[in-house]
This record gives C-alpha cells, structure tokens and sequence, in this order.
DNA sequence: GCGACAG
DNA sequence: ATCTTGTCGC
C-alpha cells in the first residue's frame, strides 16, 4: 500500500512534543470504517543487534474469519530511544516499511501500544492512523496512564479508563483468568466498536490473533 | 521534589 | 523490547 508522510522522524523530544499536540487534533473517535470489513491487520516490533536494527512484521489476516493472508517483515536502524509516550517516533518508521510492502490493504489495523489512552492523547494507534488514513486500535498489554475500577474475571468483562475525568479507554478482558488488556481508539473507531473488534480477534489467547502472528513474525528470525 | 512510565 | 529454564495449571 501507499503512504503519504507527515514529518520527519529526526527529533528532539520537544519537538515530538508539539507534533503530537499538532496532530492530535486530526483524530477521529468516531466509526469510519469501510462495510464490510474484510481484513485486520496486526503490527508489532522486534530489535536486532542490541537493539540497533529495528524489525517491524505486519499480518493481515481475513475477517471474521481471521485466517492469515499476507504478512511483511522491514528492518531499518533504530533511530529513536525508548522513551515512555513517545513510542511511536521508534516504532512507526519500520511500520510503515512493512506496511510498504504489503499488497492486501487492511480496513483496521490493531496496534501493540495505546491510542488515546496517553499523557497527551496521541499514542502509537493514533500516529499510524492518522498517517496511513486507516482506522486503528491501540491494544496494549500494560497501563502507560489512568485509573480504572478492577475487571471482573470473566472474559467479555470491561471497565473505562479515565484520566483527569475523561474516559480515554477500557481496561479489558479478552481471556478468563489472564491479566487484561488496555484498549483504546486510535483513528476512526469509537471505544465501543474497538472493544467488540478485539473481542472477536481473540477467540482463544490473551492477545489478538493479529498480533500473536506479528509477533512471531517479529520475534523469530 | 517524588513516583510512574506503552514497547 | 530483550536477557533466559524450568515449572505450574488447564
């Protein structure tokens, strides 16, 4: 698929600070999703030679029926540090070089990481959305910030996460008896229709079938 | 100033 | 994220 640029990707943090708060205000929470939805994506990262090479693996997998279709692998030099709320200017770059190479486009793409769940309410699932123009959801597997009542045992069972009064997510359970999983919007999805989309992508495991096989993808060799 | 802190 | 073996439980 095409991508169509929006920065540059060599910054301070200062600098990465006003771009979010630029382009945050592009988001959209609310339901763009094409009809039907034929296929998901799933991305995730994995880092090579003590964290210098970055590796980036896409799977695109049916819907609903979530059998995989095509999957990508990019390499690129880390060019950016970790820095918690700030991941998306150390992940997106290798993304969108997998997502380069891919042929079928997806219709949502579930991310590894937090939408508007974030200090400044532009996580990693914000930043590949509004960059590749594809609705996205920010599914991440440990809280980066807000409070949230604790989540019922069983599967299906949610609770809002709220920050400084708003609701910017839902604390999930996608599998009874496993820790849950932090949803968010990140680009034209609502909260609600996010929920039901990774409730149906998790049939089995804790984790989305989207990026189980990203992750492998991006783990392995 | 003191903690918290996606991957 | 990554370094790493066995082990507990369904």
């Amino acid at each position: 698929m095409k991508i169509n640029q929006r920065h540059t990707w060599t910054l301070t943090t200062a600098e990465a600070i006003a771009i979010q708060e630029k382009l945050r205000g592009e988001i959209i929470t609310t339901d763009k999703i094409p009809t039907p939805v034929q296929y998901v994506a799933g991305v995730d990262m994995g880092f090579e030679a003590n964290g210098t090479i970055s590796r980036a693996a896409v799977a695109v997998l049916s819907f609903p029926s979530l059998q995989l279709q095509e999957t990508a692998i990019a390499r690129r030099p880390t060019s950016f540090p970790y820095i918690p709320g700030f991941l998306s200017f150390r992940e997106v770059p290798a993304v969108l070089d997998a997502l380069e190479k891919i042929n079928i486009t997806p219709d949502i793409i579930l991310c590894d990481g937090q939408g508007i769940a974030h200090p400044r309410r532009f996580g990693i699932a914000c930043h590949l959305g509004l960059i590749v123009d594809i609705p996205t959801i920010g599914v991440a597997k440990s809280l980066l910030i807000g409070k949230h009542q604790e989540v019922p045992e069983a599967r299906g069972s949610w609770q809002l996460l709220t920050d400084k009064g708003e609701t910017i997510g839902a604390v999930l359970r996608t599998r009874t008896g496993t820790k849950p999983l932090y949803i968010s919007s990140g680009h034209r999805v609502s909260l609600t229709t996010a929920i039901d989309y990774v409730l149906q992508c998790t049939p089995k495991y804790r984790l989305p079938e989207t990026t189980r096989i990203a992750d492998k993808l991006a783990s392995s060799k």
